[in-house]
DNA sequence: CTCCAGGCGCCTT
DNA sequence: AAGGCGCATGGA
């Protein structure tokens, strides 16, 4: 077989990228993705339905999958390593809780996630914990994803389940991976992307706010769900997710420590962050949750 | 034990 | 527009 001998020869299951201020683990372990687990010396997740391995040393970022490829574009979007991260932080406001925020997670990037999976995990999210949510994706995924191939001596891996499986489901075998009053949104959900109703493909290409229209007509997804969705999968980089903590960090560090009305954040958010304002939403929760203690109690 | 979590939908003011 | 409440489940 020389036609596949041929395209198999730049086939590869290791790759790396020159990058410049990227921290693989704020990147993974902020909360803006749910599948990945960090190791010794590295994170392991799956993305588009392959085991990934990925690993940073000084301005490498280190990848691995279990089977070959010969292009790894998939992964490139996904990571955003071409991103431009320095650019995006000069279009940031040059105000005092953005500097703090910024001096302190500098190098932690939006990841372009597959819309699907997105939004499934944060219908999930609604009143849980991160270390929560990450619980009950994961037991969806082992129990209704597709076994997945992994590397000698790797622990198994499942893809995220499609929209048809998951429509396909009853709502107490959601119910047992521990989502509660959240399943019958994700049954729903997943009945209106597998029927065509919801096209979420086609959500990047309108202006956001129909886009945001569209996502809110599911069940349990209402405006921040939506934004996350908008911002960390459709690319919407003005999306502004506005949950607990971002409310707070907007209260402490913009209203004088006053609690802001709805209507104030989100006319202050719209308004002050400029075009990259999700990224900045995500330096602010980031900030906030990791080092905010002393910086919000006070 | 209580409090609260990357909310939402519905109700009342 | 804003505030209150119930909703499942389980960390802290």
């Amino acid at each position: 077989m020389p036609a596949a001998t041929s395209a198999s020869r730049r086939d590869t299951t290791r790759l790396r990228w020159r990058v410049e201020d990227y921290d693989l683990d704020a990147t993974l372990g902020c909360g803006q993705a749910f599948r990945w687990r960090r190791g010794a010396a590295s994170w392991t997740g799956v993305v588009s339905g392959r085991w990934v391995r990925l690993r940073k040393e000084k301005h490498t970022l280190h990848a691995e999958t279990a089977t070959p490829h010969a292009d790894w574009r998939w992964l490139a979007e996904y990571l955003q390593v071409d991103s431009d991260l320095a650019a995006i932080l000069n279009t940031f406001p040059d105000d005092a809780p953005l500097r703090a925020a910024v001096a302190a997670c500098r190098g932690l990037r939006l990841l372009r996630q597959e819309p699907w999976e997105c939004l499934a995990s944060f219908i999930l999210s609604s009143t849980k914990q991160i270390t929560q949510i990450r619980q009950i994706v994961e037991l969806v995924c082992q129990r209704f994803g597709e076994p997945l191939p992994v590397p000698p001596v790797s622990a198994p891996a499942f893809s995220f389940p499609s929209p048809d499986r998951i429509a396909r489901l009853s709502e107490s075998e959601l119910r047992a991976c521990k989502m509660g009053f959240r399943a019958p949104h994700l049954l729903a959900a997943a009945g209106a992307v597998a029927e065509g109703r919801l096209d979420l493909q086609s959500l990047q290409t309108l202006p956001l706010p129909e886009a945001k229209e569209r996502l809110m007509k599911l069940e349990g997804v209402g405006p921040k769900i939506a934004d996350c969705v908008l911002l960390f999968a459709c690319g919407f980089g003005q999306a502004f997710p506005v949950d607990v903590w971002v409310e707070r960090a907007l209260s402490k560090l913009y209203f004088r420590r006053r609690k802001a009305t709805p209507r104030e954040l989100r006319e202050f958010a719209a308004s002050h962050f400029g075009p990259n304002a999700g990224y900045a939403q995500q330096y602010l929760f980031h900030f906030i949750r990791t080092h905010g203690a002393q910086k919000l109690s006070g």
